[in-house]
DNA sequence: AATGAATGAGGATTCATTCAT
DNA sequence: AATGAATGAATCCTCATTCAT
């Protein structure tokens, strides 16, 4: 304990501003999306003066950027590795969605803000938008490489049919839980999504076949 | 042309101003959301004062629940009625799926502005957000009852289960269509949400019977 | 009773309106001041739309004239008048001021809404200050004449001191009541300053005489 | 000539500004009373942006209780100590009263807009006048003090009572003044209420003995 | 590494008033 | 005698951002 941390006791630790000032944004931009969030409101939150969040951040939009690369990091660790390759397919399939299932419960900032961005249109898009996108794209790229692994004979536009149905249904689940809470119980809702998407790849592939 | 029509704009009629407003405000809300609409920007684009728009609506909110309301009723216009009892299940879902599908191609604003407005968390929440809530229950009770139409050995339990599937599939194929655009085949994608659905629901038809 | 009455309720009583309206003013006014008292506001409490209220009174100032001018009357009424030439001057003024004191007790809405607009200065005197300091000379006007008939010896200065004296001392004992509400005793205390008031005319009396 | 004093204005002292701001304020609070005073009057007499009044104040009600509060503490200082212990009961009290009405013919302002939010009603008070009511409690003290300490045997409803009258009359007589300006010659009138109040209280007293 | 103070632009909303009907 | 609709100016206040220290 250095004699700076014992007397002053804020002895400029930039790291943990700077996080305290991410913490407080998420807790604000879920609320209330990237217009509702003002930076006010996040000096207030996270007891920081506003100018001092301009020396962390550029701006606003560079902050909600922020905050959404850090819960997706958050996020990706949380869900794990897509774990051994035991079992048939929809075995398989049916564990990693209840896998996802599991850590969308905490209802991860990313994705409910990053939903918000994206169903916005404005004329300058938000880098954070360009952010979740990418981060999106990321995460769909995963579910497309395992899908490709369990069924090799799928095509590339069933493969990318299948992939898109398959985020558009977990973007779907969960916008079904934000709204109606403990009510949804979206483990078991997440495994019938995976059943139904492999009953439709093992179609699509039997077909492929022929 | 009447006197009132040559005199162009002044002494006008309450319910055309009416209308014009809600216009504008569907337009820039579905653009920016709930917070990214500005009463400045309204007047704007429709004409009117400002101050005239609070002539009409009492704030805001109010404004924002009016055009969700209106939206609304639109859009079920648009979807039109469940069509009629012929062919098999299959072939009736999947028409209606694509009916949906078309149906949100066109006239969607009070879907992606709904969604946002669902997905903020506010302490007061909007009264957008409630009509929105609301309007989507009468959607979710109209697919309910088709199901238990077409397979009237569903309990309770699977309804709710195959509903909720059903609506957030539909969510979620919306949103894909938002952030994706032409890329992402609506049509095609309610389509095979439709028939998935209607598998799942035999299965669980089958296994009630049993 | 004519037809109109009976079916429609809502002819057109001019009479019965202009009174609404300053039924409502009155409160407002009372409430809130000049500047407080908007004509939405008194629309709102009176039941008839903003563009009636301009119907009966040419503007905001003109309204708040006539509020002062009938609440004074309504005073005028309720004081009543000096009362018989009966007892010592000591009795007789204080039997006047427990009379002015009880009157005030109703806490007449021209003496607040006047007094509030007598300590404003603004550029543009608001006519319903005007109509207040006439009303309250008028009522100065007939405290001098008494105490002249009480002391005819009295000189001009003497009087007119005496008089600025005993309606400043009118004046502070209702701010105070309004301050206070019921713990003031102010018919005590109007009493205690008739007294008070007496002696002191018989005192500048008696040194004229001398 | 410093640095600061040359670059003039920008990069400002707050102390100073924040003087600036109560300044421009205390003028036209004083002459349009609290509804009338608005913040980009005073920006415009100050010279700072309105937003920058925000940044020194939490809103408007703020701003004005701040400027009551300076108001009086400038008052109790411009009033002085009730001076050394000499002459007769009736000596002393004269003398404080022209005191006190020397000092309010200079900085009447917290008296001035202080009654005036008295008078008002409105449902939620505004924090300004809570201001002037204990700070007036204050004065009301410093009377009753003074009284008993001049007339001991005075019991305590007949101190209370002569409190009350003593700023009652105070009040109606600064009341007076501002109705009539210069014709009303305060000082005098002053020393006529202190005569009164001290006959007043000598009477009471002699009775409360006997 | 931080922050007190400032600032112009813009936020929602209310204002007193008008006027055709 | 009354009113629905409109309107420009003003209201209080918040916005994102800057910059000297």
């Amino acid at each position: 304990m250095t004699s700076a941390q014992t007397t002053r006791k804020k002895r400029a630790n930039g790291v943990e501003s700077r996080e305290r000032i991410l913490d407080a944004t998420v807790e604000i931009a879920g609320e209330r999306g990237y217009e509702g969030t003002s930076i006010a409101a996040v000096s207030a939150k996270c007891g920081l003066p506003a100018s001092s969040i301009y020396w962390h951040f550029k701006d606003k939009d560079d902050l909600i950027a922020a905050v959404i690369e850090r819960s997706f990091e958050t996020w990706l660790v949380a869900v794990g590795l897509p774990g051994e390759d035991v079992g048939t397919p929809l075995e398989r399939l049916t564990a990693m969605a209840a896998n996802v299932a599991r850590s969308l419960l905490d209802a991860p900032d990313f994705l409910r803000l990053g939903l918000m961005l994206a169903l916005e249109r404005r004329p300058t898009e938000p880098r954070g938008r360009t952010v979740f996108l990418q981060v999106r794209a990321v995460a769909a790229g995963k579910i497309a490489e395992v899908a490709a692994s369990l069924f090799p004979d799928l095509d590339e536009d069933a493969l990318r049919t299948l992939t898109t149905y398959a985020v558009a249904g977990a973007d779907g689940l969960f916008v079904q839980r934000e709204i109606d809470g403990a009510a949804v119980d979206l483990v078991a809702l997440f495994e019938l999504h995976a059943q139904l998407v492999h009953d439709a790849a093992a179609r699509m592939a039997a077909r492929s076949k022929a």
